[in-house]
RNA sequence: GGGCGAUUAGCUCAGUUGGUUAGAGCGUCUGCCUUACAAGCAGAAGGUCAUCCGUUCGAGCCGGAUAUCGCCCA
């Protein structure tokens, strides 16, 4: 017997328990035997941080993901979607220095050994968050491959990495201007500063001749640094200054005399034209001061406060001394103008503190052609592997920002001036000062030169270094393993947008130089063949979802309210490609409905079932075991059951997942379901089921098998509510161990001049009853009156006849079926019907509403032919268009004028009664 | 400043090579507790597809301009 089924769906009765199975079963666990003979389909996951907890981005990542690694699995796959998380260098040594903060310690105080054992202990605890609630999400991933990206083999990997590119120059160690965060105390890349908008302002300074009279006017937005400016530059083609080169004028508040220099770097158009330079807080002056070989004067801390330098101002912060240097320049009267400027505000991505420019010694990887020999660089390589289509982008228009961002890369800042992450493999001789670095895999004993004490690297790397190796590094590349024989070059990678440069580029970039499995081709070298890059999750006003704004949205409480699968199906709904995606509690509310729905089905089904068989009409066991290919061909075939087999196969999800087209997918599920099959084809059912009838075993069978298929090709999208649900009907005789390793069905072998017939057939029904409620509702019939209906019998056989007339007693609220053969309808009760002549006995029916309704319809209908009409008396319009659609529109008339006809007739009889 | 994208029903959005009368969900209105489901059933209203110009026999879709909004980069 089937299951007996609640009377509504408790999805937290049930994805818990069918979770946690999952997970103990090690239910996604992938054979990386060579000799497996299925196909293999391998994804790494873009690693979550792990001081995270799981946000509706990675939700909505995860389900996408899922639902193309379980459409792979049933069909046929090994597959592998392999976990873990990325140790997110700044943002943890964050999380845990304010731990610290509450116990009244800094990790100076606790010491580096000390505060890193903090920091791995923290990890423990608290690091499996987001990996335990995929678990309970259902994430299918192997979790026996879970990584980290500070394990040993990772990290050896790292280490491997870090000495390969350093031995061929393409790491290198200098002092340069890099973005540093005064809070953070480190440097950080060019992707980790947000630029954003603000209205700042435009000091216009002046600058007194050192000899003689003049000034010139120099205007910045940063008077705190005239303080260590070096010098004034002019654009060598502004006529105005010509004179001034080569001059020097005394810099305002710090009385030093400063050299007039020429360079392209002042834009005449810009200011006054004339702009000061300060190489120790600006990229572009320190540019500037490379070229004409200036001094460095850092006037601005590491903390962001004034240096000795300073003079009077040290010691303060730098927007404290702004405001003072401004005062005392106003008051010196060497202030000009002050006017607003708008301006992008450079901050820290973590910690939103303005970024400083500092110079300092720093590691970086060289992106470019090493010299001329070299046969490519780092950025022309990932840029090869995507012009020469080894690396596929959904959709296609990220390829050309991924294009655009890799041809203008700049040399990549590294080292991080942190303690939680991989320390550089770079050691210092203690004795030999001026002594390069030596860089190896493991700690030298001692300075090969003079035997000497070595120290280690104080900085670590930056956190996307790791993550650049992770579609290798977590197959234990450098060992020569069997995963990563198996599985790289990974076959997809889903993730956002907003990492296309952090992650995906430098994956691509590392992926391509490093060839981990030695293929030397492209093809063999990329991390990944396809990239889909997935939307953003905003709230229902399309803000995007933040702690502050108070607008987020957290996943978990939804999945407790509404049902994973709700959630799930509501992500993929909404997944179009490349629009952000505004979420809202109604819509899941909406999805929880259509899950009950699904119950509700099932247990409907379940329970005639149950029904018959107790009567002896239908066996579960036998059905069981049948063919499944047998199962999807009815015995005792009904025009419905092709019907709903043809609906069926429209709503197959294969290619829209293939093309991710995910909310294609879930639209044409749900309306399977909801629409034709619970509306129509389970009415009809309801007939046929009837116990006592020739008809109830064969269409118990059947219609439990387009069930059965229905929830597969469901399955990747409600996993939890499919599983439990399949489950139910197999019992202990199940085909595979989990619905997530059951067969896909093949829903080919459906076509013919029966099925074309039967479809039509429902079709006309479908029309016949929809029109005949229609007309009842305008007429404002009661519900409890029934209606006799007049209906031509010529066209039908009398097998049809008597299925039709039980149908439209069932879903039409009619009375009885007069059939009349050579029937023409005429009179109101007439109904529209573009196959059958029917009509209604509105005998005793108030026929006022009538008259404006057929109106209506009519003035549509006409409206529609005089379009068609214009169309097909154009000359140019036979001439030229394909003549399939001129045969279309000449069919759609000719229905549409049999349509118009009738209305008109009704009408005119109406008017003569 | 450079680039990308968007603008379709009250709201959120589909609309795949241009071809019949532009669709869905939610919301709204009307009527129903019809023994799977009131988280439901049935019926209905609601749109100059941002604006203008062009290409075409034919444009929501292609091209150009404008407006508004959003994002990325400098």
């Amino acid at each position: 017997m089937l299951p007996e089924l609640n009377k509504s769906y408790d999805p937290r009765a049930i994805e818990p328990e069918i979770a946690a199975q999952w997970r103990q079963n090690q239910a996604f666990r992938a054979s990386n035997d060579p000799r497996d003979p299925r196909l293999r389909f391998a994804l790494v996951i873009p690693p979550p941080n792990v001081t995270g907890s799981l946000h509706m981005g990675h939700m909505l990542e995860h389900t996408l993901i899922d639902i193309v690694v379980r459409h792979e699995r049933m069909q046929g796959k090994n597959v592998l979607w392999l976990p873990g998380t990325d140790h997110a260098g700044i943002a943890t040594q964050m999380v845990v220095e304010r731990e610290l903060v509450k116990e009244g310690v800094t990790r100076q105080q606790l010491g580096r050994e000390a505060f890193e054992h903090r920091v791995w202990q923290w990890k423990e605890q608290s690091g499996g968050t987001i990996l335990r609630q995929m678990v309970r999400l259902g994430a299918s991933c192997d979790w026996s491959r879970e990584r980290f990206t500070l394990d040993e083999g990772l990290s050896r990997a790292v280490r491997t990495v870090f000495v390969r590119l350093h031995e061929e120059g393409r790491i290198y160690r200098g002092r340069y201007i890099v973005n540093w965060c005064p809070r953070c105390q480190t440097a950080v890349s060019d992707l980790e500063v947000a630029h954003e908008e603000t209205t700042g302002k435009l000091y216009t300074v002046r600058y007194l001749a050192a000899e003689g009279p003049g000034q010139l006017e120099v205007a910045t937005t940063r008077p705190e640094t005239i303080l260590g400016d070096i010098a004034v530059a002019v654009n060598p083609r502004d006529e105005r200054y010509q004179g001034w080169i080569s001059k020097t004028v005394i810099v305002p508040l710090a009385g030093r005399a400063v050299p007039v220099i020429a360079d392209e770097i002042a834009q005449p158009e810009f200011g006054t034209g004339v702009v000061k330079i300060t190489p120790s807080h600006d990229a572009n002056d320190f540019a500037a001061g490379q070229r004409h070989h200036l001094p460095e004067l850092p006037v601005i801390d590491e903390t962001g406060n004034m240096t000795a330098a300073a003079g009077e101002y040290a010691g303060l912060d730098r927007f404290a001394a702004r405001e003072k240097v401004v005062a005392d320049l106003e008051a010196a009267g060497l202030m000009v103008n002050i006017s607003d400027h708008p301006m992008a505000l450079g901050r820290c991505q973590r910690c939103r503190t303005v970024i400083e420019p500092r110079v300092s010694r720093q590691w970086f990887v060289k992106v470019g052609k090493l010299n001329d020999a070299d046969a490519h660089g780092l950025a022309d390589g990932a840029i090869r592997a995507v012009t020469e289509n080894h690396i596929e982008f959904v959709p296609a228009n990220y390829k050309d920002a991924y294009l655009r961002w890799m041809e203008n890369i700049h040399d990549w800042c590294i080292s991080r001036q942190l303690w939680w992450g991989h320390r550089i493999p770079a050691w210092y001789c203690t004795q030999c000062p001026d002594a390069p670095p030596v860089v190896a895999l493991e700690a030298p004993a001692q300075c090969a030169a003079c035997g000497g004490a070595l120290r280690q690297d104080s900085d670590v790397l930056d956190t996307w270094f790791s993550s650049a190796l992770w579609p290798f590094s977590t197959f234990g590349w450098p060992e020569e393993t069997a995963d990563l024989q198996q599985y790289y070059p990974t076959d997809l990678l889903i993730t956002g947008f907003d990492i296309l440069f952090f992650w995906v580029a430098r994956m691509i970039m590392m992926g391509v130089h490093i060839d981990p499995n030695r293929s030397d081709t492209l093809a063999g070298a990329v991390p990944f063949r396809k990239v889909y890059i997935h939307a953003l999750v905003r709230d229902a006003e399309k803000q995007k979802m933040s702690k502050t704004r108070g607008n987020v949205i957290d996943p978990l409480a939804m999945t407790e309210r509404y049902g994973t699968d709700a959630v799930r199906f509501t992500l993929a709904a909404m997944a179009v490609p490349g629009t952000d995606i505004a979420l809202s509690e109604e819509r899941m509310a909406g999805y929880a409905a259509f899950a009950n729905k699904i119950w509700n089905a099932t247990r409907f089904i379940f329970g005639s079932l149950n029904q018959l068989e107790e009567r002896g009409e239908w066996s579960l066991s036998e059905w069981r075991n049948q063919e499944a290919r047998q199962k999807l061909q009815p015995s005792t075939p009904d025009s419905s059951d092709y019907w709903i087999l043809e609906r069926l196969k429209v709503a197959v999800p294969a290619e829209s997942i293939q093309q991710f087209r995910f909310h294609e997918a879930a639209d044409a599920l749900y309306h399977f379901i909801w629409d034709d099959f619970c509306d129509w084809y389970l009415e009809i059912a309801k007939i046929r089921l009837a116990p006592g009838g020739t008809e109830s075993r064969s269409t118990a069978d059947f219609l439990l098998s387009v069930w059965e298929s229905t929830l597969r090709y469901l399955h990747p999208f409600m996993p939890f509510l499919t599983e439990e649900i399949w489950q139910g009907i197999w019992g202990d005789q199940k085909p595979a161990a989990t619905l997530s390793f059951a067969a896909w069905p093949h829903s080919g072998a459906l076509s013919g001049g029966a099925v074309i017939g039967a479809v039509e057939h429902i079709k006309n029904l479908q029309e016949l009853i929809t029109q005949i409620r229609s007309r009842r509702a305008a007429l404002k019939i009661p519900p409890g009156k029934k209606l006799r209906l007049i209906l031509n019998s010529r066209e039908l056989n009398p097998d049809r006849q008597t299925r039709i007339e039980q149908i439209l007693l069932a879903l039409a609220s009619v009375s009885q079926v007069d059939w009349r053969s050579e029937f023409h309808a005429t009179g109101p009760g007439r109904i529209i019907s573009s196959a059958w002549q029917a009509a209604l006995d509105l005998r005793d029916v108030d026929l006022s509403g009538l008259r404006r309704e057929l109106t209506a319809e009519r003035d549509h209908v006409r409206q529609g032919i005089r379009n068609l009409e214009e169309q097909l008396n154009n000359p140019q319009f036979r001439a030229r268009a394909r003549s399939e659609v001129i045969v279309g529109a000449q069919t759609e008339l000719r229905s549409r004028n049999a349509k118009l006809e009738q209305i008109e007739a009704s009408l005119h009889e109406l008017e003569k009664k």
